[in-house]
DNA sequence: TGTACATCAGTGAACGCGCGTTCACTGATGTAC
DNA sequence: TGTACATCAGTGAACGCGCGTTCACTGATGTAC
């Protein structure tokens, strides 16, 4: 946090302290209740405001959704680094425990995730962030992975990776008459199996899958 | 289909005949736009009839919702058996590829998926028509691992792999800037590699990763 | 053959609701002269 | 010191919309007597 020098950076700084409520009201709500469930109107009052004051902050309702995922995957970042510092024998396993256990715990993360995924109709400047995003985590792993060994095309397995794990949150979570613990216990051991599949990939080593390539956007 | 031997087995058959124009007009719709933009006026309109009609054929849209997305599930499994047959030197690779190519090309049943398992407000019994819709594809993923090798638990495995396979659908449909046909393609690679590793993983043998047992609901 | 009745598919209008967003306005604070 | 003005956070009411669902009703068909 730059130091407030003037009183013009005193008056943005509670701007964004303003618009840090906002997102922190939008996330206690968004993990209170079903996504679509989530309107402009019980953001505002989470947030003691009313509804029409969040519109001097955020343009519309998916910036500020936005916002508040962005804010997910800054935070899941970290996670993995430690987990990986703390578990240096096995760096992918690790990661993939990071990755489950933060997604479930924080779920109304994963809920933006999935839903910013699934819908499409993203404006393209927004779409463009999320997939700035999606680039971190993917370079992470891929990191991880071709620690591991070499194959020909790691971004591949870093693609596949990442999305082995999307799919078990997205398969298992709220798996019901189970307690969130055991859910939780499952997708985890489903997260070992594929890490363990993929590190003794990259340990065979080879060639990925004959195909073209394939270039992110934006890269 | 029974052969219809009274009027009465005959006005059963029509109204099952109406129910089953509804959930075409209900499948083009979903099709067409966005999940969240499908509603019961559009089906009937699609449809040809007034919006109140469906109510005589379906108590309520979740139903009506489930009923149109059970129809893919029974599309899929036969796609999967074709693609075993026709490629019995790499079985599980074939069956991921149908899974992808399927759902990827009728893209309404995995929306509709993802929104089933995203939501969790499912109507019980709604829900368990769901759950065993998706132990069928399990079993048959098991079906498919087991003959590739033996591992103390197969069911983890055929978990991962399906839950790894929804990922990649989730994770990379929409891909912003790609044709429909380069995007698909990724997927197909992707889920090639999964099931390469899965199927290296089972040849290998051994267990699966320590964790507690898991009781699939309904089994 | 004629009449009264039952069944049921189908319908347009209406109900009640909640949504995202906008607007005209208030009131507090700081500034220029 | 006083006054006119500018800025801007915040607000309640309203707009316009579309949704899922229900209701009272029509009209066609078959049935009982």
């Amino acid at each position: 946090m730059p130091p407030l020098r003037t009183f013009s950076d005193l008056k943005v700084r509670e701007r964004q302290n303003r618009q840090n409520i906002i997102i922190d009201a939008a996330e206690r709500v968004f993990a209170s209740k079903p996504f679509d469930a989530v309107s402009m109107r019980d953001i505002a009052c989470e947030a003691g405001i009313s509804h029409a004051t969040i519109y001097r902050y955020f343009p519309d309702q998916q910036t500020l959704f936005m916002e508040a995922f962005l804010r997910g995957v800054e935070e899941v970042l970290p996670r993995i680094e430690e987990a990986v510092r703390k578990n240096p024998d096995e760096p992918v396993g690790a990661a993939a425990d990071a990755f489950i256990g933060f997604l479930s715990e924080k779920k109304h993360y994963f809920k933006m995730m999935t839903y910013f995924m699934l819908d499409g109709a993203l404006d393209p400047a927004l779409l463009e962030r999320l997939h700035a995003a999606g680039r971190l985590i993917l370079d992470r792993f891929e990191g991880l992975l071709t620690e591991r060994g070499s194959v020909a095309e790691p971004r591949i397995f870093a693609h596949a990776f990442f999305a082995s794990l999307n799919g078990i949150l997205i398969t298992f979570r709220d798996f019901p008459g189970r307690s969130g613990e055991d859910v939780l216990q499952h997708m985890k051991v489903l997260g070992r199996v594929v890490a363990r599949l993929f590190e003794q990939g990259m340990e065979k080593g080879g060639t990925a899958v004959e195909g073209r390539g394939w270039e992110e956007p934006g890269r």
